[in-house]
DNA sequence: AACCTTGGGACGGCCTCTTGC
DNA sequence: CGCAAGAGGCCGTCCCAAGGT
């Protein structure tokens, strides 16, 4: 293939300067209409494409945005959040014509600084998206510190003034609470993920003062985004009858799922003996045999949204903290009233 | 914060050159050791990083390769082969400090083209990867004519001589056909994906030729990637018992967990009834009630393996042909012997 | 005289400021 | 005032020439 045209090559064809056609292009004024004709032609004909390196060197935006996920690439690839959020990020995106960087890295919070510091320095990206939120997360000072552009999917946090996209998990957890009271429910569990992540711990404190709004007894247990921590709660749940819960909201869909079978293999009926719900809704919770009751958080709208506050931000128009669309809930098959209310 | 540390800063502040300094920075000949030493400590004090967009105007490589995905979104969020797969790449990559440019377009191949025309017009990938391969693949041409050093994750093909990484589908079928025909079936189905991808068309014809050789009955569907799809065929494959399989082989994941849970919805016991395989493992297939049987195609390797034959083709190596390791057959508790031989 | 070290400067592609007709 | 040309800058690389021993 022949080297790549430049504006310098249309400027010889048409014998004008590169200025004028460097006008053209653009649809900045200095150039009179039908040179930019020609040079609009020109251009077409030679098939010029700006380059991404020269513009950037000027000092213009590269139209890159930079993610980078620090977790376990096992839970990656079976959560469907990330791809999900993937796909709305992707969605908003494309519409401006923005490409997206992608790091994956295994499970080191530290190491995703490091990738955005390079990302930076290097000219590569104009701004990134924050997920998984950490209790102390080193990444907003740092991030901050380096004058790149974010947003924080998690919040609202005081020690930083980057735009952010906060659930409102007690919102959420009184949905699921409510939901159950109104099923007579009175002793409800709730398999938290990691107490790590910021939104983990939002929802414990949720639920527990919406089970107390309630009157219901709420027990808590923290396991790992696995199928093997999900049963281990569940089974260290259920093993004394007297204190056993009638309902168990777990952090997400693969918890529940995995839950949701022990359940059954220890010979509990969904819903009859217990109620079983999931924080996070996905195509995994329709396909098991008893699909299960879900809060149906819109993914692909959240990451989407999270692309768009940050163009926005990088544009210099900082939306602040915006709140995520509190989410609905889902009622399928393994939910129903109360044993004891029966 | 303060503006980019360049080379020009490094230099002002030692006394010396630009060119030192880049000599000094890239570990060339054409300085002393000690100026060399006082380089890299400034370098480091000041914090400075190279400028990826001035080294690509340089005509250094970008260490960025693109990828884009023209799938329906819902397909990409539910299957984890292209999550696993984009783990499996992005090790690759990071080994050699090295980033990818994402891109989710819908169900549209010929966007992906236009994706990439315009990413490598602007300068801001080295390569491609070509997953997904069709069957006239319009990409296949337009990625050669381009000059875009590429590797297609299918193939081999003899219009063109780009690497390829390939998948032995005939041995594959071989091993699905001979497991099955050991356990006494006659009569087997393959509900295949979409003819439109030349891999289902490669396990379509691989399941012909074993199931001859074998002498046994093959029914062959085609479906799409989904539940629905995938439900469907089950039941009109079963509507008449005269002509129902012992066994079934579904295209995916997905559509196994559905095929078979529609099958037990139907009254069928698995396996006692019918055989349930997939052509392809997650984790998905394991977390149902009744675990099945797959072939455990190994997802993340095959992705690093495809980043590295491109990073070695960018590099000036050429693979060729690399055949894919034909993968084992996981037995779980969705096959058994045939109805008739019990 | 031959070698090592260093400096000058051009180049890559694009944008934009300044100047000129 | 409208239009166009020229030049300089962005940052790093590397050829070539000049300096020193």
């Amino acid at each position: 293939m022949a080297t790549r045209p430049t504006i310098a090559d249309i400027a010889r064809e048409l014998q004008i300067s590169k200025a004028a056609v460097s006008y053209a292009l653009n649809g900045q004024p200095g150039v009179g209409e039908q040179t930019r004709q020609r040079v609009l032609d020109v251009a077409r004909n030679l098939g010029w494409q700006p380059s991404a390196s020269a513009r950037a060197l000027g000092g213009f935006h590269t139209k890159v945005i930079g993610l980078a996920l620090a977790r376990p690439a096992q839970t990656v690839a079976i959560e469907s959040f990330f791809i999900r959020f993937l796909v709305g990020v992707e969605t908003a995106l494309a519409k401006r014509d923005w490409s997206l960087l992608l790091r994956i890295i295994g499970d080191h919070p530290d190491q995703e600084v490091e990738v955005y510091r390079k990302w930076w320095g290097e000219g590569r990206i104009d701004g990134v998206i924050l997920v998984d939120e950490r209790h102390r997360d080193p990444r907003i000072t740092a991030v901050d510190e380096l004058g790149l552009p974010a947003v924080l999917c998690g919040g609202p946090r005081r020690d930083t003034t980057m735009p952010c996209l906060w659930t409102d998990q007690a919102a959420d957890a009184e949905t699921l609470t409510d939901y159950l009271a109104g099923l007579g429910h009175r002793r409800i569990a709730h398999i938290a993920g990691p107490r790590e992540f910021a939104h983990e711990r939002g929802r414990q404190r949720g639920m527990q003062r919406a089970a107390a709004r309630h009157g219901l007894d709420l027990l808590s247990r923290s396991a790992a985004y696995d199928a093997a921590a999900a049963v281990q709660a569940t089974r260290s749940l259920m093993a004394d009858p007297t204190t056993a819960p009638t309902a168990i909201v777990y952090a997400n869909d693969l918890n529940a799922v995995a839950g949701q079978r022990e359940l059954e293999n220890a010979g509990f009926t969904v819903p009859q003996d217990v109620s079983v719900i999931s924080w996070d809704d996905s195509p995994l919770t329709e396909m098991v045999a008893t699909p299960i009751t879900a809060l149906a958080r819109e993914t692909e709208a959240y990451g989407e949204q999270a692309a768009t506050v940050l163009l926005d931000r990088i544009a210099g128009v900082d939306r602040g903290r915006v709140r995520v669309t509190p989410s609905d809930i889902v009622i399928r098959d393994s939910t129903g009233p109360a044993r004891a209310a029966r």
